[in-house]
DNA sequence: TTATTTTTCTACTGTCTGGTAAGTAGAATA
DNA sequence: TATTCTACTTACCAGACAGTAGAAAAATAA
């Protein structure tokens, strides 16, 4: 038999922190080469070792990306419990929530979210990868439609907002570079300066 | 040998009106699977051919998918040209940009620039690609600040906000389905509206 | 019709890659 | 010390896929 650590009894611990280095070296790979061109190789090399080696903490390449993706939502899921301390307006929980979001989509597991699409998943595991995709959409838009109704924002379609925002922030995991000039305090700034207040000189 | 049209003399319209047909049959089947997992015997599929015909009017995976790119580019380049009637001012010329630039990524071509990285293409022409897609954000951000200087458009960071609608405006054509509900020119009016006037309540 | 050129086909190859089988060094346990 | 478990390794396979060789249809020209 295989192996890992005890059949039946709990994880170990030191088992599963060496999962989450093989699960963040193989986000890296994924990024930098992308999902289809990254090999299991590439992935071992980035860790030191050889690509069986994987396979003893995962079965596939499909569930490393799964659970790459699963880090990532995760994390995006308990940004979301932050916000909904309900003193808050709609709009600062949106500007609340982006931020965090922001965070999220600049570091490994969420670069690896944002640059793959659900038809790189695997059937069996896309429904999940989706699901958290979506629920996150919703929450924004449930705090559009509340800014709405507190005053805190203007009439504005809901789902084409939340759209635009994400696909715009989503951006950001794209082609920020840590080491690169920018830091990313400033270019949120930015951002939410657009989103807000527009491009157009007020009448 | 091989053969083409003829080896030395103009390549024939004929010909030429046939790569493109196999050109789009690429795009598509790119589009639809992501060009990674996009095989050439799918692309063939989809003209109704073999494989090898493909090899007739390319000589590589990579020079058809370079291919798709020049040809969305292109057509970018002259939605360019169309726009500088010095006459308007670099918000209006910002608008009508998007407009023709979205109406190209939701055709095959588009999409087909849109939905894949420069990495996804050969060192060789990967340059050539790169330059075309900088030009065109080079030349947004000249019309936004040349909106600045007219007054159209209130003081932003011209690269800043030519990121994010490039980001955002590049989503319509991941998502958008043209069987779908919604109408792309309700779509953009939406994205104006929010770019150009913002989402916050004005104070 | 015959000859020639254009277009596509059948059959194949080399390589790459996800995944597996089986074994092993070292640590932990008894 | 003997035994078992952990965390890997080397060696390999089967399938897939980009690309090629050369023949065979179609189409066009003479």
């Amino acid at each position: 038999m295989a192996g890992k650590p005890s059949a039946k009894s709990q994880t170990s611990a030191k088992y599963d922190q060496r999962r989450q280095e093989v699960l963040r070296a193989a986000a890296r790979t994924f990024n930098r080469l992308g999902f289809h061109v990254a090999t299991l190789d590439d992935v071992a090399e980035e860790l030191g070792v050889t690509k069986p080696a994987l396979y003893y903490y995962a079965k596939s390449k499909d569930e490393i990306l799964f659970d790459c993706g699963r880090m990532a939502l995760e994390a995006m899921s308990s940004a979301l419990d932050k916000s909904p301390a309900s003193e808050l307006t709609g709009r600062e929980r949106l500007i609340r929530f982006f931020r965090l979001y922001t965070e999220v989509i600049c570091e490994d597991f969420g670069r690896c979210l944002v640059l793959t699409e659900p038809r790189d998943h695997a059937a069996k595991s896309r429904h999940e990868n989706v699901a958290g995709r979506r629920n996150l959409n919703y929450a924004v838009r449930e705090m559009i439609r509340d800014g709405i109704k507190d005053g805190s924002l203007r009439q504005v379609d809901d789902r084409a907002l939340s759209i635009a925002m994400f696909d715009a922030f989503n951006g950001i995991g794209r082609w920020y570079d840590e080491k690169g000039a920018s830091d990313l305090t400033s270019i949120l700034d930015q951002y939410f300066s657009i989103f807000l207040q527009g491009i157009e000189t007020p009448k």
